[in-house]
DNA sequence: ATGTGC
């Protein structure tokens, strides 16, 4: 273990840019009561560092870079903030770390929710047994029948396949401020009761009420960013780019007996057909999300409010604020914007596999963020959980859970692994409450993207992915996003897992992979 | 992540 060369305990200088880090350059925080517990790690405090609790084995601690542990120390110690946690797919993000958790009951941090408000996974899985999808030519036309309906790829919108389920102005208004309501998902063609198997299916003003939201709404939309605002909500149905992807899975459940019981409480099948799906809340989520970043930022300089260790991107809202409340409006517009996307996607992806399969049916397994924040109770008090980067992770008998399918038993935690080595449905276990009930949200980026350009070989990827028979949409996999450049995904479970945090309920096996080509090409 | 650099 090296010894960083900066201070990362330091609170006042700024952070380093990114972009400087050179290859090797692999520094581990080794700084003032940094201790081990088994396979856990604490920061403990000293008379100049809160408490960090870190959730990794000694291989993942390894890939904890400066910039994202200085994130993670400026992130304890700006104002309000009462707990952080780093996760072992941590790696540094816009303020905090994707791949943290950060707690107050006083404050709200856009910053640690993300650009993407509510990036999330789904699990959809299909009455098919795995021998369905072997034949190479049936998984072709599913790829193209899935691609005609949910694009990928940035600013794209619906394809005309989907012109049944078109959005218009006033729908648009609709589920923006109801999420997925009944009247939603009757319009938009979404099984209504999928809203059941929604972690939130919808989100509503800073007071708690629909109203307010509504006036925030009316605010937006006589500003210049949401002239297009009914151009946005004709991305409803896309995956968008970068990390987002559809995959074709088969369900492999645990071979132990806790895994079969739990399987069964979520409707896992071992041996069937599913698809997984990452995405989040599009051009309208990321109006909102730079829109706030801007405007605090704005405030901060024209007050003379110093920033947190320096950060422009710890901007922050003191809760009761005006500010507070716009960004905690915003951040539930782009949520419930977020939802009613997977949904649709969920909806579309089913509509493709019953034409190429007819009469194949499928239900949603489950819709859960990893970007998002929520009122919970932390410590016997009530607190704003921004997870960026990070799942919620709620064990049976959670008082939250109540009158949900997943009160007895805990709700599944969608963790997306990569296509070579798999993803995974996790199920937490009392521990969790260590980590503010809190896990990973994947495996977590190793490489940078233009790292991965440079030292990853093409063909490579796709020779790997071939040999273990993976179809793609992509003529060549987008290299920034190769297994490769990712963390060892059974590590990282491993972490979450030793330190009793939750528990394997089943893999999921890749059989084809839908993502953007369009960069692919460079 | 992204009306992907403005």
């Amino acid at each position: 273990m090296s010894t960083s060369s900066s201070n990362p305990v330091s609170n006042t200088a700024p952070p380093k840019a990114p972009a400087r880090r050179q290859s090797g350059d692999r520094h581990v925080y080794n700084g003032p009561g940094m201790i081990a517990t088994g396979e856990a790690t604490a920061l403990l405090p000293t008379e100049t560092t809160p408490p960090i609790k870190v959730f990794g084995t000694a291989a993942i601690r390894e890939t904890f870079d400066d910039l994202c542990l200085q994130q993670a120390v400026n992130s304890r110690l700006a104002p309000g903030v009462t707990d952080l946690i780093l996760n072992p797919d941590a790696h540094c993000g816009y303020g905090a770390p994707v791949g943290s958790v950060l707690v107050s009951p006083t404050h709200i941090y856009p910053g640690p929710v993300g650009v993407d408000i509510k990036c999330s996974m789904s699990l959809l899985q299909l009455d098919l047994p795995a021998d369905a999808v072997d034949d190479r030519k049936v998984r072709r036309e599913l790829i193209s029948a899935i691609c005609r309906r949910t694009p990928t790829g940035a600013g794209k919108g619906q394809r005309s396949v989907a012109q049944s389920r078109h959005v218009n102005r006033t729908l648009g208004k609709q589920l923006v401020l109801e999420g997925a309501s009944k009247d939603v998902c009757m319009a938009l063609g979404i099984p209504p009761n999928w809203a059941f198997r929604c972690e939130d299916s919808f989100h509503v003003g800073h007071d708690g009420t629909a109203t307010a939201l509504e006036a925030r709404l009316e605010t937006l939309l006589a500003t210049r960013e949401m002239t297009n605002f009914s151009e946005k909500m004709q991305q409803l149905g896309s995956y968008g780019g970068g990390n987002h992807f559809g995959e074709c899975e088969v369900v492999e459940v645990g071979d132990n007996e806790r895994a079969r019981s739990v399987a069964e409480t979520f409707g896992l099948h071992d041996g069937n057909v599913a698809f997984l799906s990452h995405c989040g809340s599009r051009g309208f989520g990321h109006i909102l999300a730079s829109g706030q970043f801007k405007h605090l930022q704005t405030k901060f300089d024209r007050w003379g409010i110093p920033l947190p260790a320096g950060d422009r991107q710890l901007v922050y809202a003191p809760l009761g604020s005006d500010e507070a409340n716009n960004y905690l409006d915003d951040m539930s517009l782009g949520a419930n914007f977020a939802t009613v996307n997977h949904l649709l996607i969920n909806a579309l992806v089913l509509e493709a596999f019953q034409e190429v399969i007819p009469g194949v049916k499928g239900d949603l397994v489950y819709f859960i963020s990893h970007n998002i924040a929520r009122r919970e109770i932390v410590n016997d008090r009530p607190a704003w959980v921004h997870r960026k980067g990070a799942t919620r992770a709620m064990p049976a008998g959670h008082h939250s859970l109540e009158g949900t399918p997943f009160a007895n038993s805990g709700h599944p935690i969608l963790l997306p692994g990569n296509p070579r080595d798999g993803s995974a449905v996790m199920v937490a276990d009392p521990g969790a409450e260590a980590s503010c009930f809190s896990v990973n949200h994947g495996a977590g980026r190793v490489l940078g993207r233009r790292h991965a350009k440079r030292v990853l070989d093409q063909s490579t990827v796709d020779t790997e992915l071939e040999s273990n028979d993976i179809l793609s949409n992509c003529r060549r996999y987008p290299i920034d996003e190769a297994p490769a450049a990712y963390k060892d995904f059974n590590e990282v479970l491993h972490s979450v897992k030793s330190a009793g945090l939750a528990s394997e309920v089943a893999r999921l096996k890749a059989r084809f992979v839908i993502k953007d080509a369009s960069k692919a090409d460079d």
